[in-house]
DNA sequence: CGGATCACTTTACGGCATACGGAGATGATG
DNA sequence: CATCATCTCCGTATGCCGTAAAGTGATCCG
């Protein structure tokens, strides 16, 4: 399911996100309203951003139903009271977390050859960083509390498209048509290579099982489904591998939406 | 967050989501592998059918995260454990009621007037569904446990593209595409819709208090992020409606696949 | 030194899914 | 009719979760 992000004081949120990006405020933040004098009691032991990359690091190899703040808290050998020194709840440890994984992107992508080349760098910077955190695509991306590096993936592909100067209400529906085919395209391959992992069966294995159980279950399938039996027959045989074969689906889906907003640029 | 189906015993599921359409199989299942016999004990007082309705009523009403076997029970005038006996588990109950409430769609659209009108109807049938079942979209589709309606969503739409005549390596992307598209959109627009809801200031209240707030925390927004500023300020100031925001993007990028899919047709 | 203030811990609460065992209903069998 | 196996459903318990509240001890200011 997805878990919803951006709930929590959007204030406090907003201050987290952007703390570490103008240093003034960030020192304001840090000793609140106090200024000039050390707050007497213990220093603190822990740092934002070090429970920030305990929390993605334990997203990244356990996925987003294993993070707990018990967990985050016994990988910084604290407990996960201690946490909410730093950060007011878990919904915004995610909403930080979503944040800092996209710092990632490189935000290289080739400025001469035209839009496509670009937008496909763009695509393939994203998915890479789906890929590797894959519990990014488990929090909803509707979410309006943005961050500075979530704002630069966005931004880097306004740049992308620039040059083909689409008019407002052009853009729009590119942007989020191009975000959405990434992240479905990814999401289909996280879960089919979790599901692998999981299973321990092979792909072509549990294809095989799914098919014979369902052809029991489902006699009349091919009557019901004739398009859908058709497809799934004229499958290449020798690639079940879900990563690669939802690659194909995304090159695809961007091609054509490439073709479509070359007959609007001319 | 995803919900992540389709991870429970898989024959288990499959049964029960072929069950009502192959009555002997239905038959076979209710009672075990004893035939032509009643079962002692008490009668069933439930069925799994009522199960999913009060499921999905209460998802609907109440949202995903609410959505708990003691409250399922509760709504039936049984103990959550009473579930157990019908469910194998939460997780194929999900699994069931993404299934079931794909039962809305009307799968009618227009056969003549070619692709376009008959993908857009297909596109805003599903987009519906989902606007009235938004929990459908907190459960993962890279799911690879399929049920009838489910199917038959993916039927309908190959059956819309099948006067296109695609080969299969330009139909998979296209049908991958088409699905992301319409779920990216109708996930925008959901969470925009329930934000709206929960937070009870209107959209245009809480955009420019957010906007504020970042004006105040990244002075610098605008010269580090010219492309999103522009975007931003280019907007339609007048309509903040986040459905229709999202309904206009999802045309918008409908719009720019058909175009390219027009090209390679023809 | 005394007291205020902080980071952090321990404990506790209510909620979750669900394992387990018991209670009572029902039908088949003697 | 009595017995018994079998079934549904419930009460309880376990071990998670997020996080509130209160306790502990370090640290700085006066």
């Amino acid at each position: 399911m997805t878990l919803y992000g951006g709930q929590g004081d959007p204030a406090r949120t907003l201050a987290l996100l952007w703390r570490a990006h103008s240093p003034e405020a960030a020192a304001e933040q840090a000793t609140g309203r106090r200024t000039g004098r050390t707050a007497p009691g213990p220093k603190q032991g822990l740092t934002v951003d070090a429970i920030i990359e305990a929390a993605i690091g334990l997203a990244d190899t356990d996925g987003m139903e294993r993070l707990s703040m018990r967990a985050v808290g016994e990988r910084l050998g604290a407990s996960a009271m201690a946490l909410y020194t730093y950060v007011p709840s878990k919904r915004e440890l995610v909403d930080l977390m979503y944040d800092h994984a996209h710092a990632d992107l490189s935000h290289a992508y080739p400025r001469d050859g035209g839009l496509r080349p670009a937008v496909l760098a763009w695509a393939d910077d994203l998915w890479n960083c789906y890929l590797r955190h894959p519990w990014l695509l488990q929090v909803s991306y509707a979410r309006p509390v943005l961050g500075p590096h979530e704002q630069a993936v966005l931004e880097s592909l306004l740049a992308v498209l620039h040059p083909a100067d689409l008019p407002a209400r052009r853009l729009r529906p590119t942007v989020s048509a191009l975000f959405h085919l990434v992240r479905g395209a990814a999401q289909t391959a996280a879960e089919g290579r979790a599901a692998a992992a999981a299973t321990g069966t092979s792909d072509q294995q549990w294809w095989t099982e799914r098919s014979a159980l369902l052809a029991r279950l489902a006699p009349d399938f091919a009557q019901r489904f004739p398009h859908s039996t058709h497809l799934a027959g004229s499958s290449t045989d020798t690639d079940y591998d879900p990563v690669r074969q939802a690659r194909q689906a995304l090159d695809g889906g961007l091609r054509l939406l490439l073709d479509g907003l070359e007959q609007v640029t001319g």
